[in-house]
DNA sequence: ATATTTTGTTAGTCTAATCTAACATTATAT
DNA sequence: ATATAATGTTAGATTAGACTAACAAAATAT
């Protein structure tokens, strides 16, 4: 079994892998607020699990073991986000914190209860997919709002940034997953944009806010 | 705030406090199977936080505010019993395991919403008394079966013993809190009962099982 | 009353997870 | 190419929570 710190380290590896699954110990430090030589000495502990390859000065990187353990703390992160939104009446903003600590549980049968409870979903309720039991993840691959173009029409299936603010702002526009967009015009100076949707017809969206909604050309 | 390690000593305290509230550092490393010198300096830690009154080779007992803080997560312990087994289909034999985690988990929310979910109950799953928001705990006063008279009929309204081999040996004779049971006969040999109840005419109850029934009488 | 057993404390060790200070390597800028 | 900055490692210290061994006090038995 990892302990609750090195599922936390798990996970954050997992999440912060770039495209070809490496990660710098400095990234992984300063996300996780953890010193670097902290960090270091725990890649050292991962790596005697098999969990990390690891190779002094060169970037961390999860084994195969690791991508699966550490995709297991994401379905349990993300069930536990959704039974709180489905289930408690939680709203989206306030589920991730909670998340962070249920997701430590040891009770498989709990999180299979929840599974079930909630009906196997696929999407947390940020749009993020839910990891399967044996921790692999099918990413869809979704568009930027701020990548469209005026006159198309989109569908909002995600959100990029999960920060309570963030989804505290949608929440106060009304801005929900599954609403149809339609993108009205786009000023050419700061790429702002204006959009209309249920009952909105003029909201203007900073770029800062298009760039993190993901979308999916309605069809 | 107190560690998770520091809430389940507190709890231990709690329940293991006679009428006089005390308790002897051995009875607690027994019960929580943690060697003595570790008790004793835990003990000096709680003393430090004013949670126990410790003084060298005398009984432990909590101050006021121990008992309150206590209170509080016994009170987050049975809440979620309550929810495991009323919102998640968990039978009252599965529960105590999960909630021995979960009770440690630091989101007030998260309770209060467990709280209202289940429309602010009073008992747990197995006829616990949940403490109040300020820790206090109410205890009605049950009757053991094993005390009743034959003739009385009584209402099962709580079990001692939790364990999950006793609760299952319940549900086996489908013996479940609410129950009225009517007393037929003692034997006087074994001080075994047998007694009816729902369609169950002729179910024989041994002295371990009836002493930890606990019943109100018939009104 | 004294010996024995049980209970409780003290002193010192260990492990997990953190830190700081100092040093080493790699990347970047001039 | 070399100096500087950024990144990463090593060594050693700290804290929480556990342990064992040895000793001390209190309770119990003879
Ligand atoms: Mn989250
Ligand atoms: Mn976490
Ligand atoms: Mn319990
Ligand atoms: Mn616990």
């Amino acid at each position: 079994m990892n302990s609750y710190t090195e599922e936390n380290y798990l996970k954050a590896l997992f999440n912060l892998a770039n495209e070809t699954g490496e990660v710098n110990v400095n990234e992984l430090s300063k996300w996780l607020e953890i010193k670097m030589p902290t960090v270091t000495s725990m890649m050292k502990k991962l790596a005697e699990k098999k969990l990390v390859h690891y190779e002094s000065y060169k970037p961390l990187r999860l084994t195969e073991k690791g991508k699966k353990e550490a995709g297991l703390v994401i379905r349990k992160h993300r069930l536990t986000e959704m039974f709180l939104v489905n289930k408690m009446n939680f709203g989206w903003e306030d589920v991730h914190d909670i998340a962070e600590q249920i997701e430590h549980i040891q009770s498989p049968v709990f999180f299979e209860k929840m599974d079930e409870l909630l009906g196997y979903p696929k999407i947390d309720p940020h749009g993020s997919p839910i990891p399967d039991s044996n921790g692999k993840m099918i990413w869809k691959v979704y568009e930027k709002l701020s990548d469209c173009k005026v006159g198309e029409t989109v569908k909002l299936l995600a959100v990029i940034n999960t920060s309570s603010n963030f989804l505290k702002f949608l929440n106060s526009r009304e801005l929900q997953l599954g609403l149809k967009i339609k993108i009205k015009s786009i000023e050419a100076f700061d790429k702002s944009m204006v959009v209309s949707y249920s009952k909105r017809q003029n909201e203007s969206l900073s770029q800062l806010v298009t760039e993190r909604l993901l979308v999916e050309k309605d069809k």
